[in-house]
Formats: structure tokens, sequence, C-alpha cells
DNA sequence: GTTATTGCAAACAATTTGCATATAA
DNA sequence: TTATATGCAAATTGTTTGCAATAAC
């Protein structure tokens, strides 16, 4: 299951970086493993850790999810509100896009391999090497 | 030429929505037509603004962004900065999207006609009708 | 022991808002 | 004349940071 492939992924790569085993980060790490697959704010991750015993400040969770996001753990999209959203950065590489319901704010992830087409051959139109891509589609149900 | 284009329509789309040709809206306006083909951000428009005699408020800035927006009349960026970005919605529907430079922090727009056609088909395949996307990529340059 | 990590609270930066004044209609 | 728009400064909000205490190695 990718979430558990994540998480060993993850623990792998930050004891690889010179990490600790820290309480605070290990937290973050566990529950973005559990329900970091779609697109979470800090402010979610600290509330949620406040639920389960002592750990979750506001600082340890913005420098877990930095530390996260240098090392290629997790994704950041910064959608207008002005609030930064995560989610976990699949190892494989396989990853989906996000359409907004232009009424609700409802979120649907989707995945479309002639898009990825799309996208690669631009790279390589423009002589660039791509190491990343966003696409945010906006739209209404069509009644 | 599109930023002219974009100016009058502008002008009829603020008049038809009932608001007054006011100083301080118009001098946001007349800029945007001049200078925002590509992701200003709101801080940049006040400097530009300020340089010209009297007009510029930071308030009056941000306002005005945020009715043009809500218009239709700009697009809004997020990049990951915490800075919002913003740039003149063309009333033909014509856009780009824009690749950043993953060294230098460069932006460079591009437009590409299979991008949309597979951003359109997602539309089909998942039953929306699209109102808006934005797409950014990152990469390096070849070397 | 030494060094990384934590948590709190203070600091920050972008953006928003209250309000009294000025201005377009 | 009347409602809208302005500008200032104060308030808000998401995020970052200094620092002393704590925990990993």
């Amino acid at each position: 299951m990718t979430r558990d492939r994540w998480l060993s992924h993850a623990d792998e790569r930050l004891r690889g970086a010179g990490l600790r085993t820290s309480a605070g980060r290990t937290a973050v790490v566990e529950l973005l493993a559990r329900d970091g697959d779609c697109l979470l704010s800090a402010q979610e991750l600290v509330d949620r850790l406040r639920a389960q015993p002592g750990a979750g400040s506001t600082a340890t969770v913005y420098r877990t999810l930095e530390t996260l996001h240098e090392l290629g753990l997790v994704r950041r999209f910064d959608g207008g509100e002005g609030i930064a959203r995560y989610e976990i950065a699949d190892p494989s590489g396989e990853h989906h896009h996000h359409l907004v319901d232009a009424d609700t704010g409802e979120v649907v992830a989707f995945e479309d391999a002639e898009l990825e087409r799309a996208i690669h051959r631009i790279g390589e139109r423009l002589g660039v090497r791509l190491t990343g891509h966003d696409v945010i589609l906006r739209g209404r149900r069509a009644s």
C-alpha cells in the first residue's frame, strides 16, 4: 500500500539525511502517512496531533513540513486562500492532480496519462528537464 | 492589441458592475493594462504607482485586485513564497502557463495546444464544465 | 557529552479591515 | 445629496525564528 511504502521511504530518507528520530517529527510523519494522501494544511495537522496526547506544536509541524518538502517527501500547494497545503509524494513518482469545484470548493483528485504526456512534451519542446509540475482545474459539475 | 482590448473590456465590465470610475481603481487598471501581462505582485503594483504622483495606496491596490479577480479580469497565482501574483486575463480566453526555473526562480510563459486539449478532455471525462485551470511546471535548463 | 530538536512566545510579512474623509454620480 | 471609494493605520492571519530547556545519539 502506498502509505506504508511512503512511511518507510520517509523514515529511510530522514535517517539518511542525518536527522534524528525525534518524537515531534515522527508524529508528524506518521500522521501524514495515515491522513496525508490529499491536501492537508499545517493547521489541520496541528489540530489532529493535538487530539492525541502531548505532541504537536505549531513550530515543529512547520519545521517538519519544510524538511519533508526539501527532501521531496511531500508536495506543497498554495491554493489561493493564502494557506499552504501538503500531501505525501509517492516515491514511485506516481501522482495525481486536483479539480476544485467552483461552487463548493470541494477537491477531487484525478490522474490522466494524456495530460502527463503533454507536459512531458512541453519540457522537451522548451529544452527543460522538468523536476515537477502542478495542475489545478476549476469547474462545476455538468448539470 | 491584447492590452488595449483588455483595458476597454475591463472598463466596460467595471462600469457594468455598477462601480464608479474612481482615480485609485483607474490607476491600477491602467497600470495592469500596461505592465500586467505577466505575474505582478500587489507590492510591485504599489511601487510602480507610487513612482507616479499621488495615486497608489496599498489598500486600494488590494481592493482593486480583489474586484478584478471576482469579475474574472485578472488571474491570480500563489507561488510558494507566500505572495500572490496577478496578470490580466485575456477576454478571448487565450492564455499562457508558466515554467519556473528550479535554480533561478525565473519565470517563462508558454502556450501549448496539446496541453489545452488534454485538459479539455479531462473535463469531459470527469463530467465537469471547466471554468479555469492553472498549470505550473518546474525544471532546469537541459545542459 | 555533544548536537539536534522541541515548544513557547515574540517577530514577521502579506493581506484585510474600521473609520473618517473625499469624491463620483 | 447620497452612496461609493480612498487612505491611513490598526488588526488579522499564516508562517518563521530566537532561545532556553530537552532528548537523541
